[in-house]
DNA sequence: GATCTCACG
DNA sequence: ACGTACGTGAGATCG
């Protein structure tokens, strides 16, 4: 039997444009011509002929005008016209072809689809040969024959239907899909189906009527409203049938022996990958060497005899992105004329020689940190490309040869210097002297660009000093306690060692109840449990939905305390325990580059996530101990629904924080229309997530299954809050048409976030998109004003001489490991700064907590 | 390496 | 009808 591989062109090309477009940050070649398309196609090509080994393939396009269009000027019609980007790309995804030996059809007036099912129609005729159709495409579906399967493609991977998968899935025959778009339509193909009629509907009357035809002739067995829809839209139905064959006779005039796959033409293959450049896939070729630019510079062993003029850039390039371990490699040093390497035993030296000097570089708090662990200080860093290059494009990546690149710069990227174990030496002080220089060179660029896009403030007063800041707290640390840690752990393998026994006895074996596909099966077959909550691979177990089988079945609670205890163990103990320092402390990086809101985050470990809410993981906290005599913690009370109440300018939001009200307490007397004293506990905490709800952009089914109510009863709760506070529902409508009209959205500060999913064609993409645009300003408002008393308070901590130490930073509180003698003094430093960093229409205020370790201090 | 689950604001 | 709340990081399982 001889497998014939039949590929979706078109459907592959605009998946592959549309995974990396709606970044908004399209790739190209240096000459600007968009590669992004091909490039998904090139490796998905590449995937398919390492895969299926094929001997016969042909890719299918679509081309010219169709004769689907031509009958019916409806089809396909209000569709977004195809993208410039895209379209240029076409050509060349079949010079690709030509050049990896495989036959790509296309004829006029037919499309991709018909081309397919004319192939696969003469593999279902010749007893020789077996078809795999491959696409994303549904349509094609209908296709599915003893002899041809199609590999539907996912998001990521794919799913095979042969006809048994298909009927297992849908509960229909293959060739039904046909119907299926007949009755429930297409929106993205603009073919009307049947008005009310979507796909479940249409899947239930299909399996009881067999075919659009047997529905229509028992069409008197059908009762109420369905019967009226499918009677209006008789025409349309049949119509849309139509439109959804695939015609299976194309007038191709080939055999299978014209698409026999030939064998990629190197040679040629390489020139068009060149002209691409796709560098990772020219490596393939065992090629030479990518050209770098060269760059002239002097290696230099006394740091003294440098000459450098008052502007200098410096990049360090380090052997771990873990900056805290890290080994220096090398060092580059750039000013107007001259470029120089220097190794690492100079940076005992260079703070002494760039004193005075502004100082350029990329990644100022790795810098900062190494020189600190060599016990030195460089002076105050006025520029980091890391941080300038993050505010006008979220999407960088922090490795700048990201931003090299596509200005023909082609230095080793970090990850694969590292794959390589840093071994060629010369190659690398190559690539560091080129990072200097860029660094260098581009910086006034850099500038304009902030300043034009109204950044400059929140880079040179917020982020500039903000890296500073970090790499003090980080490089002072937190100290752990390792006896408290190891209790726990002992404490909760106990619990973990009696549960797990408990939960076998009643399951009546024994299985790994971490694993969610064993658990799932236990829960829902073994012991007839029943959800119909699924994921993609089978039973949700998460804790939402065990919660509703409360009651059903002992196991359940005991599951539950399971996890609790097993997370504990695995995240909060041992790998804690493992991140600690020689010191004793934990060193944590603070990332000011990777949130699309401005946020911080936390890795290595994340000292965001630390237990809190529930008593068994809070006692972690207990392991956390001031280096000095007690910490502070000081956060902010409420401030993103003062931050709401602030640009939305909501009169009744505004009052009620200038009266200090409890804000949950006051909304919820309000929704339900009773004084504040009759507010009961569940009252308010269903006023606290209709609140909560608001800011992230709610649906009254998202409500709804957050509370454990009807989406109608949640969305009554919406619209009454809406009724109460009009002026938030008119901040959400303004805040999202501005973002449709600019393509972004900006906090009190200037940050910028573009937003991309907004012009996605997918409905879900894009309402992600509103969301978004309402929620940024309020979080990122937030982030911007913690990192603004951040920078404050360590200003003000060094004006008046306090040796305390702000720690930690957890969005919206700040820990500071505090001198006892002190404690008065930084009290009412951060507490004043915290409350008076911005004066908002509603006043900011901050609530204090002490302790002598962080589970006392909350 | 993707997926699920769960920790935090 | 669609599919269902913003922003994160990390560990365990499994194909």
């Amino acid at each position: 039997m001889k497998r014939v591989i039949l590929v979706d062109g078109n459907n592959l090309m605009f998946r592959s444009f549309y995974a990396t477009a709606y970044t908004g940050n399209i790739m190209r070649n240096s000459k600007g011509f968009p590669t992004n398309a091909l490039y998904g196609f090139t490796t998905m090509m590449n995937k398919i002929i390492h895969e299926e080994n094929p001997e016969y393939i042909a890719v299918a396009f679509d081309v010219g005008k169709n004769f689907r269009r031509q009958k019916y000027d409806f089809y396909k019609k209000g569709r977004q016209a195809t993208p410039n980007e895209l379209l240029e790309q076409m050509p060349i995804a079949r010079k690709l072809l030509d050049a990896m030996g495989i036959k790509y059809l296309e004829l006029e007036p037919y499309e991709a689809d018909d081309i397919i099912g004319t192939l696969a129609k003469m593999a279902d005729l010749d007893p020789e040969y077996d078809a795999t159709i491959i696409s994303s495409d549904h349509d094609l579906l209908q296709l599915i024959s003893p002899v041809v399967d199609v590999k539907l493609l996912k998001q990521t991977g794919y799913i095979k239907y042969n006809p048994e998968t298909f009927q297992a899935d849908y509960g229909i025959d293959p060739i039904k899909i046909i119907d299926l778009k007949a009755l429930a339509g297409d929106s993205s193909d603009n073919i009307p189906g049947v008005k009310g009629i979507g796909e479940k509907t249409a899947l239930k009357l299909l399996q009881e009527y067999g075919s659009l035809e047997g529905i229509y002739e028992n069409i008197d067995s059908i009762k109420g409203k369905m019967k009226e829809k499918l009677e209006i839209d008789r025409e349309n139905a049949f119509m849309s049938k139509d439109i959804a064959t695939i015609y299976r006779d194309v007038p191709l005039g080939i055999t299978f022996q014209d698409i026999k796959y030939r064998g990629a033409n190197e040679k040629e293959l390489e020139s068009i990958f060149e002209s691409l450049e796709f560098y990772s896939l020219l490596k393939n070729f065992e090629r030479k060497e990518v050209v770098k630019d060269d760059i002239s510079f002097e290696k230099v062993e006394d740091v003294f005899s440098l000459k450098l003029g008052d502007e200098v850039s410096i990049y360090a390039f380090l052997d771990d992105e873990n900056y805290h371990k890290a080994n220096v490699l090398g060092l580059g040093i750039s000013d107007k004329d001259h470029n120089y390497f220097l190794q690492k035993e100079s940076i005992h030296d260079l703070p002494a020689l760039l004193k005075d000097k502004v100082i350029y570089t990329y990644h100022a708090k790795a810098l900062d940190i190494v020189f600190r662990k060599s016990e030195v200080m460089l002076p105050f860093i006025n520029y980091d490309l890391m941080i300038a290059a993050y505010l006008l494009n979220g999407f960088n990546k922090d490795d700048i040869a990201y931003l090299m690149h596509p200005e023909g710069i082609n230095v080793t990227f970090f990850a694969d210097a590292k794959k390589s174990g840093f071994q060629d030496m010369n190659l690398l002080e190559k690539d560091i002297v080129l990072k200097s220089r860029f660094i260098y060179d581009t910086r006034d660029r850099y500038i304009n660009e902030l300043k034009t896009e109204d950044m400059y403030q929140l880079f040179k007063d917020i982020e500039m000093p903000l890296t500073r800041v970090l790499a003090d707290m980080e490089f002072f640390g937190v100290k752990v306690d390792s006896k408290v840690l190891d209790e726990i752990k002992k404490e909760a393998e106990e619990k973990l060692d009696s549960l797990s026994r408990e939960i076998y006895a009643l399951a009546g074996v024994e299985f790994n109840i971490a694993s969610p596909k064993q658990l799932g099966e236990v829960l829902f077959e073994r012991l007839g449990l029943t959800s119909n909550k699924k994921n993609q691979t089978g039973y949700k177990t998460d804790a939402t939905t065990l919660q509703k089988l409360r009651g059903k079945h002992p196991i359940i609670d005991l599951i539950l305390e399971y996890r609790n205890y097993s997370k504990i163990v695995s995240t909060y103990t041992a790998s804690l325990e493992n991140a600690k320092f020689p010191d004793g402390k934990i060193h944590t990086i603070f990332k000011q580059t990777l949130t699309r809101t401005g946020r911080l985050s936390s890795v290595e470990p994340n000292l965001q996530n630390i237990p809190i809410r529930g008593e068994e993981g809070r006692k972690v906290r207990k392991a956390f101990v001031p280096t000095n005599d007690l910490f502070l913690s000081i956060d902010y009370s409420q401030i993103e629904l003062r931050i709401l109440a602030h640009i939305s300018g909501s009169k009744e939001l505004i009052d009620a924080f200038r009266n200090g009200a409890d804000i949950h307490t006051k909304v919820a007397a309000d929704i339900y229309g009773v004084d504040e004293k009759e507010v009961t506990k569940r009252m308010r905490s269903t006023a606290k997530a209709v609140i909560f709800g608001i800011v992230y952009g709610i649906s009254g089914f998202g409500l709804g299954e957050n509370l454990n109510i009807s989406s109608k009863e949640a969305q009554k709760f919406i619209e009454k809050y809406y009724e109460l506070y009009p002026g938030v529902k008119k901040y959400m409508d303004n805040i999202i048409k501005e973002a449709y009209e600019t393509g972004s959205v900006r906090t009190l500060f200037n940050r910028k976030r573009t937003i991309e999913e907004l012009n996605n064609r997918n409905y879900m993409i894009r309402s992600s998109g509103e969301r978004i645009a309402l929620n940024t300003p309020i979080q990122g408002t937030s982030a911007d004003i913690i990192k603004k008393a951040m920078v404050l308070v360590f200003e003000e901590f060094k004006k008046q001489n306090i040796q305390s130490k702000m720690v930690l930073q957890i969005h919206d509180e700040l820990v500071i490991d505090t001198i006892k003698e002190e404690k008065e003094q930084v009290t009412k430093i951060v507490k004043d700064v915290m409350e008076n960093v911005i004066q908002l229409s509603v006043p900011l205020k901050v609530g204090i907590a002490e302790g002598k370790d962080l589970y006392e201090a909350k």
